[in-house]
DNA sequence: AGCATTCTTGACGTTAACGTAAATGTAACG
DNA sequence: CGTTACATTTACGTTAACGTCAAGAATGCT
């Protein structure tokens, strides 16, 4: 097998990012990459982190929310207290999903009525091309 | 009644947000307050377009792209090609709605899985205290 | 009239999340 | 061994969405 790491061009082909960005993930500790001397390789480990930082991104949380969030999936053995604080983080943090999901649910229905109206707009527009 | 109209001051505490939001809103028309001499004097219109807008910077959409959402609400007599490119616009943000939206409920799903997990974690530290 | 309050318009400051450029390192190719 | 191709660090630049501060106007109270 190919050693199961990735270098950072095969991450960024992969998920589309750039060095960049992947070096500032792992400056903010979103991340932590193995070292060849000098360069940087990428685990399993990074691979599934780096999918739930991009997923948490689109529903519109930050990186450091999304950091907490991490360590929620990936603790280890923490402290009872540490576990105990991030077990909040992410309650809360599901509070707001749930929450966000229903206004978004209303957003859509919304929209779709928005969108009806202005379909029969057009039409109307089409068939009766000049006032 | 009270002119349907309301101060800068009456908007802030209504919708939580501070006068240079609301000037900042209306530099970037997004809002169009009339004016009383100088000062501004919002109308019921503004009202309902600054809610839409909170609304859609929860969904993690930006003020540009709201303001194109604004358009298709508020859409007036507008040119048949105006019309129909708003439309386009609309049906696209349709469509990442319902994607965002699919997407969040599996963040859900696997955030409460997760949440199960650690509350297990949690019960077993507590009940076992010291290894 | 004097003073406080609230509004206004600049204009510069701030934070997050990278972009971009410069200087340097190193691995591989011919 | 030269150079082509990426990699690295350092550091300054950029955009969005406001915050903050300065310096006037207009309004209201006493």
């Amino acid at each position: 097998m190919t050693e199961n790491v990735y270098t950072i061009r095969e991450m960024c082909d992969e998920f589309d990012v750039t060095p960049r960005t992947l070096r500032f993930y792992e400056a903010k500790e979103l991340l932590f990459p193995q070292r060849d001397g000098q360069k940087r390789l990428f685990t399993k480990r990074d691979r599934a982190r780096l999918g739930l930082i991009l997923r948490g991104k689109r529903f519109g949380f930050s990186l450091e929310e999304i950091r907490q969030l991490l360590d929620l999936y990936y603790l280890g053995d923490q402290q009872e207290t540490q576990l105990a604080k991030t077990y909040e983080v992410a309650q809360k943090h599901l509070r707001e999903m749930i929450e966000q999901r229903d206004e978004l649910n209303d957003a859509i229905d919304e929209l779709k009525e928005q969108l009806a109206w202005g379909e029969k707009r057009l039409k109307e527009l089409r068939n009766a091309p000049a006032a």
